[in-house]
DNA sequence: AGCAAGAATGAATGATCATTCATTCTTGAT
DNA sequence: ATCAAGAATGAATGATCATTCATTCTTGCT
């Protein structure tokens, strides 16, 4: 359980394995969060230890002290990294210039939030853990809050103007907005609880006949 | 932090605090579980210790392990309990003889979904904290698998009958109960991290909206 | 009343964890 | 080549936690 655990060797490991590597403050923030990424997803947040994730970083347990200051603060920030990894992916899809079609932007959105990248189990693992200690820690509300309000504006804004386009009837964008995302994260935890019953294909298509029904006209 | 604890007191608490009470074991257990989901909503699961549960449940130390040999188990049947009870109030409207209108029906199972006695945040926040861990813990998947496939069944089964009821074309059941359920859960994580953005009376009406859309001849 | 069975207690134990800090090492400027 | 600044280390510390178990108390039976 414990050998295992430095096989995946993190970027800045040179070949003298010895020798003592002095990094920007920057660099090892980034190797840090990404090895508490790691853990979280292997080990669940509840069983995080500071000397998992320095041992996973290839550090020593100090220096996790000497660039977040405690384990609180290396945990929030690693969520924050988390959610703006995310929400970045989404705000670029929506108001990237590349995309005209607002058919092919919604599917550019959908094959993001559904696509390799998003739905790795590490990364749903990392998402997830943050939620359900959401009830109890107002911080992390306020970190998810923050960043999932902008993204749900740009969602409805996209919504609004396709239901412009579309001529559709009795479409509230905002309803759908809350309907759309609400949708998204239910298929994640799908993916994560009980990905023997779902499978990535067919939480695609699930999410595609939401937005078929809606946009008819849009979707296929 | 700690004084108040106390404050809350269980059923079984009689009138003379002091004397040392003796109970079936059944009762014990449900005690120190309800003690338990008390204690995850309000710390997180990551926060909660034995001392912690046993205190909320106006008990020793000691009796956590008579009744359930470890911590581990402790938290397993929690999840287990909780699982269960959302399972078998899903259950009973689906299959009670009591509503025959298939409509009413699916307004029956929204309304418990999103009514009251599940949207608690007590019962959200001990859903979704074993949602968090189950990434990391097959045991915690295996609980959750295990009862969500049945209620899928049914939900499916009931979906057919609408389609075949209302003839609706290009529907398929197992698809939209997938889809829905993903809703749920969505709009379930919606009120507990972001209450602020999503109303119960909002997540309902979104919920509907979805199986109007799909089942337009059923709902309204 | 007396007693056996076993439910309940909580101080004690040993393990684990986050955090500290005296020390060592590296780098870049002089 | 030397040195100051500060990055990195990891043994040590003190706190907290799950678990144990000797002891106390309650109940139901005779």
């Amino acid at each position: 359980m414990t050998d295992a655990s430095a096989t995946v060797l993190d970027v800045a490991s040179c070949s003298t394995g010895k020798r003592r590597q002095i990094r920007p403050k920057a660099e090892r923030r980034q190797q840090l969060i990404g090895a508490t990424i790691r853990c979280i997803a292997q080990h669940g947040l509840s069983a995080v230890t500071m000397q998992m994730v320095t041992r996973e970083a290839g550090l020593s347990v100090g220096i996790a002290n000497l660039h977040f200051q405690s384990k609180e603060n290396l945990l929030r920030e690693t969520l924050r990294y988390v959610a703006e990894e995310y929400h970045n992916g989404q705000i670029e899809i929506m108001e990237g210039a590349a995309i005209t079609d607002l058919g092919d932007r919604l599917d550019a959105l959908l094959d993001f939030q559904l696509g390799r990248g998003v739905t790795q189990r590490q990364k749903m693992s990392v998402w997830f853990a943050y939620y359900g200690e959401a009830g109890a820690r107002p911080v992390y509300q306020k970190i998810v809050s923050r960043v999932d309000r902008l993204a749900a504006q740009k969602l409805e804004a996209l919504f609004a103007a396709i239901i412009g386009e579309g001529d559709y009837q009795d479409v509230d964008p905002r309803e759908l907005a809350t309907g759309y995302s609400a949708l998204i994260d239910g298929l994640h935890l799908g993916l994560l609880v009980t990905p023997r019953e779902l499978t990535k294909r067919r939480a695609r298509s699930v999410a595609r006949d939401f937005l078929r029904r809606a946009f008819p006209k849009h979707i296929y």
